[in-house]
DNA sequence: GTTATATTTAACCAGATAGTTATTTAACTA
DNA sequence: TAGTTAAATAACTATCTGGTTAAATATAAC
């Protein structure tokens, strides 16, 4: 009993759906365009019924959407789910990136670039947490 | 059987252990710096078995990992290990995001955010995907 | 109406997960 | 030495997950 309301809130199911590599794979079709269940499965030795299982686990966590034409039913992505998960990391972004605030820097850096394409890494460059003793609770 | 190898690749296990409230509840206090156990376990009404499970499956995903002081062991973050969900998101972010291939608009705001320097750079990063038709089977 | 195709639902199963309490290990304290 | 504190391990349980096969549903094609 008790176990709470584990996958109730969005985050989760989003982090969920993503941990399995079937379903990444999934997505990763989607991305190059709408496709049916069918051309779905095809790629996995599978089920038919598994991949549906999948599809809906995505639906549910609003990264995919399924529409309605005959008696198909093409998936499309939804990519703006994957908002929340890049919010998420945002937080912990700066703690991995060994030099932020050098916003001279980098911007520099681009520029030097400025002939071809850059794919910009993004970072919000600031802020600077991480600098707390460990407490111990050592009571007495 | 069959099941194929779970959680085996990185980066499921990743993303299997964001997918619990409480796991990236310790995460964001380990954050804020190192921490015992019992600290972690303090806020959540849950055994200690429970909040060590946790963190088990944490250290097996490389998010924190753990010292040894005394009777004490205690945990800190590695934000390293989000990096490789950082590099699964980038494939998507473009397509969340609405006005990509606009490197020069984001490098104009950029330096005026950053005081002066000017000299404006002009590169063009399409690339423009996402544009299929949705292939279907019906093969007469 | 019958048949074929696309997909979902139902019933079932094995293994993983998230929690519990009780016990054990390890290190400090007196 | 015994006693206390920190944490892990063991054993158990309920629920969730990812898969299966078989049957049901929906639409199109004949």
């Amino acid at each position: 009993m008790v176990h709470k309301d584990m996958t109730t809130d969005h985050l989760s199911a989003t982090f969920a759906a993503l941990a399995d590599p079937t379903r990444r794979a999934i997505l990763a079709r989607l991305a190059l365009g709408e496709s049916s269940v069918t051309e779905l499965a095809e790629p996995f030795r599978m089920s038919m019924p598994a991949v549906s299982k999948h599809l809906k686990v995505l639906e549910h966590a609003g990264l995919i959407a399924r529409g309605r034409e005959a008696q198909w039913r093409p998936c499309r992505l939804k990519p703006e789910a994957l908002k929340g998960v890049d919010a998420w990391l945002e937080e912990y972004r700066q703690l991995w990136e060994e030099r932020f605030d050098r916003l001279d820097d980098y911007l520099k850096e681009l520029q030097a670039k400025t002939a071809e394409n850059g794919k910009g890494s993004r970072s919000k460059t600031s802020k600077a947490k991480q600098t707390q003793e460990p407490t111990r609770g050592r009571k007495k």
